[in-house]
DNA sequence: CTGAAAGCGCTTACAG
DNA sequence: CTGAAAGCGCTTACAG
């Protein structure tokens, strides 16, 4: 049978106050102290925590609104930001959208219910509706991945990322060029990280690009890589890809076709997954740093939660990682 | 500022008690059914969930203790007992404990205290401490992925997996085998496989294996994969690997000594992730289906929350994957 | 140091 | 169909 308070005041002999206190660490005499602290073990009481919640009027929870769980940048987040809301006392809830729009909607209002602290919404798109109920839960929100001026966001710097890209692949002496997308919905990766592209390319007289687009899923991407490598004629020599999951997509297509990489065709991606490393040839691309990220918004979750000034948008930083899957084109010179 | 139920009925001009029929479905007259819902709607009213809850005495939450959130087996589980609970009514909370023995207990214990209704905890090592817990807390608790007597377990057939690839190498001609594995506390992992292909390699005459124990992280099988390739002498003609994961960083020790595979060597793993169809030569493999058991767990620990009956033991089937990374030996005589 | 009482925001018999 | 009252299990001033 499970015990309350009451149960343990008069089971020790004293009142639910003193036992509060108890649980609370205010102050009372080691005698009673004692006694306590034995009835408890005695009964295995644990105290119910809605009704310290109702009291308290909130928790210490946090709230992370994820599209899918099991992608590697996902996870690696919200491992991130689980640490540091430990560390820091919070407990982590995350609910998985299962890359459901209305979803995330519906999850902003739930969380408000249960009295969540504060929540970090992984964003995808953003659309009115988001707005709206960010306005009207009335706890702090921020985006993760994407901006807007009404709330606070943290975003990667996908503009850069693209120009350096693009910069890169034509130091390597490519001039025609294939970039496969993804929809321009997501505008962190289907529109900024082609812009950068673009200005790069803008830049070199002589280079020239076709756009494509897949779909997230490395199915997609075989299927639009077959596209390209089927019919494109000439064949670039490049592909840049918008994500890693893609460029891994465009890779399997070619082995398939038997085509080489880098020897017949260079593929590069975006986001640094751990597997791109693995693999052979090893992909060139933009790590981001995931975990990190996840830290870092668990970090201004809580000065929001705490009415902690912070600054409206942080924009994170990359790494570009060379390795084999890009072929310098002065070795072969018929390109 | 926030809304309660009072306020509600005072703006409305009714009582409590209607607002509170109102929000659980009572029967009420249009005219006051109008009235308050016009009233929430302005308001923006969101009930609080823990005097809800201190009153239903319960939630509808499933516990999932995980040990990290950033695997491949961790998250499709995950996203699969997210997607069937959610379908039943039932909101999942995710405890992480970052591969800490001692966190599982307090997981145990917080959840607990938040009054979950059921845990599945996605096991590794089972202790004293772990039956312990599970026993004084008194909520119903699944253990996934090993399996103990007092508690409800789903588990993966280990055994025969380890048999069916013993077999099948043997199969391919190897006679020389290295079985990197990894420590006997993770007794599926560590003993089952292991002893299903013990059992296998018994049934074959002039067969023989070396035994080898490495980490669970790909750059511990790097190690010990460079130890085998580096000191064995002769070579074995494949490494039997305890998990993909392993067989990911041998396939890497090897690249980087410029060994191939399958020609120089044979490399096979466990689970089924999804890189090891995506990397040359793909990885064979033996395949488990986490999402579904992730459902098969949702499923199972609502069972048990609803005291309905239900097996203490589900063992689970695998799917053997054949592709490249295998060499038939009989093209190799030498050996 | 300790206790009685009020209250957190709901729900639920019980009357009417 | 609707309302007054009690109660869920805690915490927290306020007295003593």
């Amino acid at each position: 049978m499970k015990k309350t308070i009451a149960d343990i005041a008069k089971i020790a002999g004293v009142s639910k106050s003193t036992v509060s206190r108890y649980l609370n660490g205010g102050s009372l005499s080691d005698a009673t102290r004692r006694k306590i602290e034995h009835v408890i073990k005695e009964t295995g009481y644990i105290p119910n925590s809605f009704a310290q919640s109702l009291k308290a009027k909130k928790t210490s929870m946090i709230g992370a609104i994820v599209p899918r769980l099991d992608s590697f940048s996902a996870s690696q987040t919200v491992t991130g930001m689980d640490e540091e809301l430990r560390d820091s006392g919070y407990q982590l809830l995350i609910i998985n959208t299962s890359q459901n729009l209305s979803r995330e909607i519906e999850a902003l209002y739930d969380l408000a219910r249960q009295k969540i602290s504060g929540i970090v919404l992984f964003a995808t798109q953003i659309t009115e509706a988001h707005l709206k109920a960010v306005k009207e839960i009335g706890i702090p929100v921020i985006f993760l991945g994407q901006q807007h001026q009404d709330v606070h966001s943290i975003i990667y710097n996908d503009y850069a990322a693209g120009y350096d890209m693009g910069r890169y692949i034509l130091a390597q002496g490519h001039r025609n060029i294939a970039y496969l997308g993804v929809t321009e919905k997501d505008v962190a990766v289907g529109v900024q990280r082609k812009r950068g592209f673009q200005a790069a390319l803008k830049e070199q007289a002589g280079a020239k690009a076709g756009f494509y687009e897949s779909g997230f899923k490395m199915s997609a991407a075989v299927k639009a890589a077959s596209d390209i490598l089927d019919n494109c004629d000439p064949h670039p020599s490049a592909i840049v890809c918008a994500t890693d999951n893609i460029a891994l997509g465009v890779m399997k297509a070619a082995h398939m076709r038997g085509i080489r990489i880098p020897e017949d065709i260079s593929v590069t991606g975006f986001g640094g997954y751990d597997v791109t490393e693995v693999i052979h040839p090893g992909l060139t691309t933009v790590k981001y740093g995931y975990e990190s990220a996840g830290r870092l918004a668990a970090r201004h979750i809580i000065k929001l939660v705490q009415d902690e000034p912070l600054d409206a948008l942080t924009t994170l930083s990359y790494e570009f990682i060379e390795r084999e899957s890009v072929d310098k084109m002065e070795r072969h010179p018929l390109y």
